[in-house]
DNA sequence: AAAGAGTACAACCGCCACCCT
DNA sequence: CAGGGTGGCGGTTGTACTCTT
């Protein structure tokens, strides 16, 4: 079967399986780091590792990787999984992109061992999202019961129950994007962010209202996922100074303020800290400058 | 202290889509 | 167009660790 180790043209004997020790992370780390992927199938051998390309992408990609957070989920984390589980179901990859410095791997662990089960527990069938013995489905929302507040703030009801981007959507944490903790610049406009600035470019309204009908709900619904499908053919670096101006003019930087970060930009120096850039990390800054 | 149960997480498996020849 | 190679994904299993009795 072409998914498992024996369409990486290698040999079947000498294949180890199971976890990695110490000494095998540090071959593969140091070749990476050194030469690059290229291709997973020649990684192993000129590694000098016993192992099947895809077990070495694997262990890249989820374990050994830069910029992976370790440790539990935060709150924040947790709600961002719930409301995006509700969007895409058990597409790992999809809501991984939204959560910079977590693997799929790890969400989707993170949901089998301990969501589903919080779920569960409050009598929400985590497929649907929607109260287990509950006939009515006009009452349910699209943002998960026990609303988390950054969410609440980002998509807030209106009067008439429908979902609206209010402004703090921007200023939320979901727009952290995959730069920060300086992992994966290359697919910064994937997230939340470009989107909800795709919204604005397409329609008059400033707030972009979804009022609580089937067709809005799916309307957005829909938006998220084909934005979602295309993130893999996303930015580069060269967009990189765009996406600053595209966030100073949002933030309604006034003249000086954009040289000033210019200057920074140009001098490779300065407090960052001090501009007011709640959505970009120093990290991503460092990306920039690093390209 | 030991054994069994439960939990968390790492790793594997099988399938699919894409690319290249 | 067909077929092989490869990377990526989601589901599942295995294993180490923790908790409970």
């Amino acid at each position: 079967m072409a998914g498992d180790c024996r369409h990486f043209k290698q040999k079947q004997h000498n294949i180890k399986k199971g976890l990695w020790s110490p000494e095998e992370d540090e071959k593969l780390f140091s070749y990476i780091v050194k030469f690059g992927v290229g291709s997973w199938t020649s990684v192993p051998h000129r590694a000098g590792l016993e192992r099947c390309g895809k077990s070495c992408r694997l262990r890249w990609v989820n374990y050994l990787r830069p910029g992976l957070k370790r440790g539990s989920f935060s709150k924040q984390e947790q709600d961002i999984i719930l409301y995006l589980h509700q969007l895409f179901g058990n597409r790992w990859a999809q809501i991984a992109t939204q959560l910079p410095g977590r693997t799929d791997n790890e969400i989707k662990n993170f949901w089998n061992s301990c969501l589903k089960k919080k779920l569960i527990k409050q009598g929400i069938d985590p497929n649907t999202h929607k109260p287990i013995f509950a006939s009515n489905e006009c009452n349910q929302n699209i943002i998960p019961s026990g609303k988390p507040v950054e969410l609440q703030e980002a998509f807030h009801m209106n009067n008439n129950g429908g979902l609206t981007l209010g402004d703090n959507f921007m200023k939320s944490n979901l727009f952290v994007g995959e730069s920060d903790m300086g992992i994966d610049p290359m697919g910064f406009d994937c997230n939340l962010f470009t989107q909800y600035k795709q919204i604005n470019r397409e329609t008059s309204s400033p707030s972009f209202d979804f009022s609580n009908t089937l067709a809005s709900r799916t309307m957005m619904d829909t938006f998220i996922k084909e934005e979602s499908r295309e993130s893999s053919s996303c930015t580069n670096y060269s967009n990189m100074n765009n996406l600053f101006a595209e966030i100073c003019k949002y933030e309604e930087w006034n003249a000086s303020e954009w040289q000033e970060l210019q200057k920074v930009l140009a001098s490779n120096e300065g407090d960052l800290d001090s501009y007011p850039m709640g959505l970009l990390s120093e990290n991503l800054l460092g990306a920039f400058f690093a390209n």
